[in-house]
DNA sequence: TTGTAGGCGTTATCAC
DNA sequence: GTGATAACGCCTACAA
């Protein structure tokens, strides 16, 4: 509400309830420290209720130097993945009361976005998807920084088990008899992928499986990465029975390979991705994953932040690392030892 | 930069420059109009940049009555196509110097988080997917406000043309031969939905073609929502021979559904979605669709607000209504003669 | 228990 | 051309 063209200020409450300005503010917005004549309480609360009194957030983060409001910078969208981070992240900065500033970034602009959100007076930010050690060394200085999916000793972090997922995907594919296996992932990336690789690699070879060269493939971590890299698989003469991929998108680019080549799945090759991203399925068969709880990750990012800001000098929350888990679909399955080069 | 442990702030520019901070504030923000002295000038922005100074936009908010920010209200990303209408809008939003506030609204809470935008002072919103009308009356007054994929007599509004993309869906089926043709999409939802529909149905009627109410099918704007109704189609004796859904997600669940019951698109039914989401091309065959100008119509939400902001008296922009296009992929075909019911 | 004074970091309006 | 002075709306002292 608002009277004529300026909007209801405390100050209009206090004069209406025929107090201070101070006064009005202190019951407020102060917690239950404020000692005031009950007598009084009420009646400014319902003066305020009555005109429609709602505090100005920009004035009062100017003074207490704060803007309860969070960043949130993700690559983009192409990937399903920071769509679900960026959701579980508004619902709980929500009902806490912080606003949430959404900043897409190609790799290029994070800088900039950063200091539009310092500008801003931001209470803290959300980075999923961009290697923080990529940025200048003092794009984060003084801010509450939470990171997804990557490991730091700055900064606290929030992360599904990659390294796990790349043991629970090798394991799987081992326990069907899996020999000859394949991994396609980006080669210099962002850590998620990298620990995927690792944990899969070693198991693999803690089984005494070894992954030759040509079986580790280096595609982008999209769709259309994943299905050159498979039509390259496909195309050697003792193709992997086997492939893992550093994500799900991957996977699925991987899958429309094996559609358009006549490739049945998982008869003669098992498909195996990472994420379980809602698309998986949509295919068919449907695509075996590694669940990651993408919005969890969100949501809990902007509760370590919150916990950060709100003890200002505590210690830093710790890192925290979520489960893992197997899904299995349609595209993975028992070795079919036919398979050397069958279609 | 700062000084131990205060932010750099103009009247430190202005004292370590020998002028007012005022004066400082004239040279930095104030364009043309800043009759300065260049020296004092040239002086002023070297120190600033030495010392690394910029302006709090909290503090710049408070007196000039603007954040600078844009909210926007979505009702969730289960949909892909709100994902991009976010990002169109961030884009256009970031180059203008504006954030942008993401909100996710379950249908109830819009006014919540309205009233949470206010209180940032926004300076403006955008909304998509929630019926403006289902609002209660005054809670977009005083606001600027532009509308995604809805008519309004009272609000700018950006849409694809969804009345266009029924007629177009309805000309590609009847030229490929189809005479039973069914829809699928929700009942009382939103009017983008409802215009599809109505194109499509009244340019069915103008060739001849009625469409009987066993095959208009209400189901939930949902991949499961058009999973059961396209269930339901193909248990009838003389099921349709092409179905058009209201949305590219309800389409992928009818496209599921024939997978899972064995029905090969599009020689048994041809299927068209409408969106043109990225999922389309995973699925085998490929969806048909009427492709929507997603990002475009995030990025010009933007465009119109800002107009809208900036010359605040001036009547609001006139609304856009963006063109729509047949994207022809392998889920539709010409009628096969022999399919009354056939598999 | 409440009011007064002062300031957060800007921009706007004037005199000088 | 430039510098006081006064907002903007709120919060934090401290005094009454």
């Amino acid at each position: 509400m608002r009277i004529g063209k300026h909007r209801v200020t405390a100050a209009e409450v206090a004069k209406r309830a025929g107090v201070s300005q101070p006064t009005v503010s202190l019951i407020l917005s102060r917690n239950p420290k404020a000692r005031v004549a009950p007598e009084t309480r009420s009646r400014v609360l319902k003066i305020a209720e009555e005109i429609g009194y709602r505090p100005n957030r920009l004035a009062q983060g100017l003074v207490r130097r704060r803007s309860f409001a969070l960043g949130v910078i993700v690559p983009g969208f192409d990937n399903p993945f920071y769509v679900s981070v960026l959701s579980g992240a508004e619902r709980v900065a929500a009902e806490a009361g912080y606003a949430v500033l959404f900043c897409e970034a190609g790799k290029v602009d994070v800088v900039q976005h950063l200091e539009a959100l310092r500008d801003r007076q931001i209470d803290g930010v959300i980075i999923a998807g961009i290697a923080a050690t990529t940025l200048p060394p003092r794009a984060l200085d003084d801010l509450n920084v939470v990171l997804i999916n990557q490991p730091s000793d700055r900064f606290p972090t929030v992360a599904g088990d990659s390294l796990k997922a790349g043991e629970i995907a090798a394991e799987h594919l081992l326990s069907l008899g899996h020999r000859r296996v394949a991994f396609i992932g980006p080669a210099n990336s962002i850590p998620a992928y990298r620990f995927r690789e690792r944990g899969f690699v070693q198991t693999l070879r803690a089984a005494g499986v070894s992954m030759p060269s040509e079986l580790l493939r280096r595609a982008d971590a999209t769709i259309a990465g994943g299905y050159t890299a498979m039509r390259a698989l496909l195309a050697m003469p003792d193709h992997p029975t086997a492939v893992f991929c550093a994500n799900d998108l991957v996977a699925l680019g991987a899958h429309k390979a094996c559609g358009a080549a006549g490739v049945q799945l998982p008869r003669y090759v098992s498909l195996l991705g990472c994420d379980d991203i809602e698309m998986d399925t949509l295919v068919t068969p449907e695509l075996s994953t590694i669940a990651v709880p993408t919005r969890e990750l969100g949501a809990r990012a902007v509760r370590l932040l919150l916990r950060q800001i709100e003890h200002e000098g505590a210690k830093p929350p710790a890192s925290q690392l979520l489960p893992v888990k197997l899904v299995q679909r349609g595209t993975t399955g028992p070795v079919n030892k036919r398979n050397g080069g069958a279609r």
